[in-house]
DNA sequence: GGCCGCAATGTAAACGGTTTCATTTTCAGG
DNA sequence: CCTGAAAATGAAACCGTTTACATTGCGGCC
């Protein structure tokens, strides 16, 4: 591969002129501008990026921290990510954490070690080594979907008490009172958000919380699956089931058809999330619509601000969730 | 950022024996090494790997050009890719080209200019670039999924003509004759395949084969569902639908259930590549398994060798796959 | 005791650009 | 024609490691 003194011998300049007329052109008069570029493309000359960003101290890269690539939303949001990336010259560095600690932390030595520029990270449990310098966060980091507020990094989200309350809210206005709750994993913060929203709108109804109708489950299909089994099976007298994914949803409407029932007439079934499928499942589902793509753009946008100035304008975005209502869920006669 | 020298002069030696250290402790004395150890410790030092990529030349991560992110499918390839990548202590780059051609081509500067070691693609349209240094290969690429097998690079891939020959057979052989395809983008070589496979099947059934019943769509459920409202509006007498993709298959038996059929009695469906969703469709559909997680698997080892010896063993492999017979297909009275 | 060889460590070049600073060239204006 | 500022270019330092090669120290052997 040639390099940069090759293409300064054959043009007869010196190698911090070839440099600026990659990085600097106007610096250069036209002719010499000329001669380099002929040289370099007679030598098929391409500057080496490593050691660019070895000198400049900059990858132009981020790292991305998925908790699971396979699953829809976080490829969704990450298809978001990517898009303003691309824009912003950014590349991707994508790690599935699978929920694992230790790779998580090796994520952030990523940044101390120089191979990526900051962090994004779409699962919970900020790492929480990045807090040990107090309150300044040491390397760029954004908290995207599974997030608390409390650390000193932006986060983007949506309002997962309120959304949830929002879904509940419809349920309890259909006339529904016996409303099993598939939740996900109990140890995720997105669930008890969920699951407060969804007391909450209880609440305001008058209507009494059952702890013994909440079931949890792996955020899937088959996590939904069965824990609508157990729950059916325990208590056949709920009339709805809120579910806190649409994946969760379209398990527990398996079960629910495989147990003959007819949907929604024995039961009402809501997702959450909004993800394609849910168009298709049958019947379509109920679920509240979250903007996962503009959830992955607004937190490639705040990485973007982060790396330039060093801050960001809105720290803490929590961005609009919708109620699509479709065929899962009807009025208790 | 505490930097070798640093190190070097707080443990009163040279650079070279903190380089040492870390990349072959035992050519050190037991007692350097500690004092080497113990300064770095204190200065909290971690070696700049970028520094280190430049010099040695060796990024450790490779890029991989995924079609479309938030594509189930691609998703558990990646999903595989990064398992073995992980194990093998590379990183992953990812690009989303959305079939986008430069976007392809800046994956190639990308290893040109040093910042990834090899590429893994996805998408079909193996980069042209690629082939003009003659029949071997200048950078390490590995070609998966949509793949042809005519490059001088290394491809995993199911046998699509094999393995939708044996879906139509199955189909065939229900008793089905009025077929209608719901095939997949119509310029996507899998597309092709698959038809061909098709169409192999008919004629062993000394079955005609009738090009009006073929409608082509985005490999996507709204795809499949606009495609089978063509098909099936135009084509009422069709008794079964060969879909190139689950999501088509989705797609079109939601638009059955709209027209009013009932499912799998007035119309077998048949999907391909066995996403999680078919399980839980109504009816759970009849599809061909396509291994991807493990299509990941091998192109990203197929990576690693050829990164280390240059040279890949096996170098086009076909994995099995498998028919899943469900509820979404049933025998002609 | 001198010499040899090996183990441990040090020295300095190299990786391939960018960038600062100095130098040369250009050119407008007096 | 001279002067000086601005524009164009060049020389060399620099980024933070690794590594080839040189050096030192030490024990064993004749």
């Amino acid at each position: 591969m040639a390099q940069i003194r090759d293409v300064s011998k054959r043009a007869g300049v010196s190698p911090a002129t070839v440099s600026r007329a990659y990085s600097d052109p106007k610096k250069l008069s036209e002719a010499t501008l000329k001669k380099v570029l002929k040289a370099a493309e007679e030598l098929d000359y391409k500057p080496s990026s490593l050691a660019k960003v070895f000198r400049g101290k900059r990858t132009n890269s981020v790292l991305v921290m998925v908790p699971d690539l396979a699953n829809v939303l976080f490829a969704r949001v990450l298809s978001g990510i990517e898009r303003i990336a691309a824009e912003n010259n950014y590349f991707l560095l994508v790690s599935d954490t699978n929920d694992n600690t230790d790779i998580e932390r090796a994520g952030i030595e990523m940044v101390e070690t120089h191979r990526a520029d900051g962090v994004i990270q779409l699962g919970e449990r900020p790492l929480k080594r990045l807090h040990k310098a107090g309150d300044d966060c040491p390397v760029p980091f954004v908290h995207a979907i599974e997030t608390d507020e409390l650390g000193p990094y932006p986060t983007v989200k949506i309002d997962n008490v309120a959304a949830a309350e929002a879904m509940a809210t419809y349920l309890l206005a259909l006339g529904h009172r016996d409303i099993g709750v598939l939740a996900g994993l109990r140890d995720r913060r997105v669930t008890q958000q969920r699951l407060e929203g969804f007391q909450a709108a209880l609440h305001a109804f008058g209507a009494p919380f059952d702890p013994s109708r909440v079931e949890y489950a792996d955020y899937s299909m088959s996590g939904g699956a069965q824990a609508a089994l157990r729950l059916l099976s325990r208590d056949p007298k709920v009339t709805a089931l809120f579910c806190m994914s649409d994946e969760i949803a379209i398990g527990a409407m398996r079960t629910a058809l495989d147990q003959g029932m007819t949907l929604p007439d024995d039961l009402s079934v809501t997702g959450f999330d909004n993800i394609d499928m849910g168009q298709y499942s049958h019947p379509p589902l109920t679920t509240v619509m979250q903007p996962a793509e503009r959830i992955g753009e607004v937190a490639m946008t705040m990485m973007c601000n982060l790396l330039n100035d060093r801050t960001v304008a809105d720290k803490h975005q929590r961005l609009e969730t919708e109620l699509v209502i479709r065929k899962s869920t009807r009025r208790l006669a």
